[in-house]
DNA sequence: AAGGTGACTGGCG
DNA sequence: TCGCCAGCCACCT
């Protein structure tokens, strides 16, 4: 191996992914009836202060897209969508319809219902 | 290429 | 707990 090629012997260079397109890589592997926070999702791909970043691309999903976007909340458990209650309905909708409660004041409880990544507990 | 925007957060009162 | 505020970041002009 000291024969290696000192030149990159790689192929071509990859485009770096997208940071929005890791993002959906990643929601798209949230468990049905499971959410997580910008945060989460931030930090599990390394970028722990991206949290607004994540929200950025989420909010550039596109409906028909298989990428599950209504599982990512903010950290307080509440829908975190502003400026359109019809998409926030939807939202919550969606996640009760997998099973996900909203307490009260219209929060989830972390401890019952969240992801706590790929490498977590299940 | 620099400035504006916002589906975020942690810290503090 | 709750509201406010200043960082922080990826995107879009």
């Amino acid at each position: 191996m000291t024969a290696r090629s000192p030149a990159k012997p790689r192929g071509r260079k990859r485009p770096a992914p997208t940071f929005a397109s890791r993002v959906c890589a990643l929601v798209r592997r949230i468990p049905r009836g499971r959410a997580i926070s910008y945060g989460g999702v931030a930090a599990i791909l390394g970028s722990p202060r991206a949290a607004r970043g994540v929200g950025t691309a989420l909010s550039g999903v596109e409906p028909d897209r298989d990428v599950p976007w209504w599982r990512v909340i903010n950290r307080n458990g509440e829908i975190s969508i502003k400026g359109d209650p019809i998409l926030a309905g939807l939202q919550r909708r969606l996640l009760e319809k997998e099973r996900v409660k909203f307490d009260r004041r219209g929060r989830v409880d972390w401890e019952s219902f969240g992801w706590r990544g790929p490498s977590g507990p299940k």
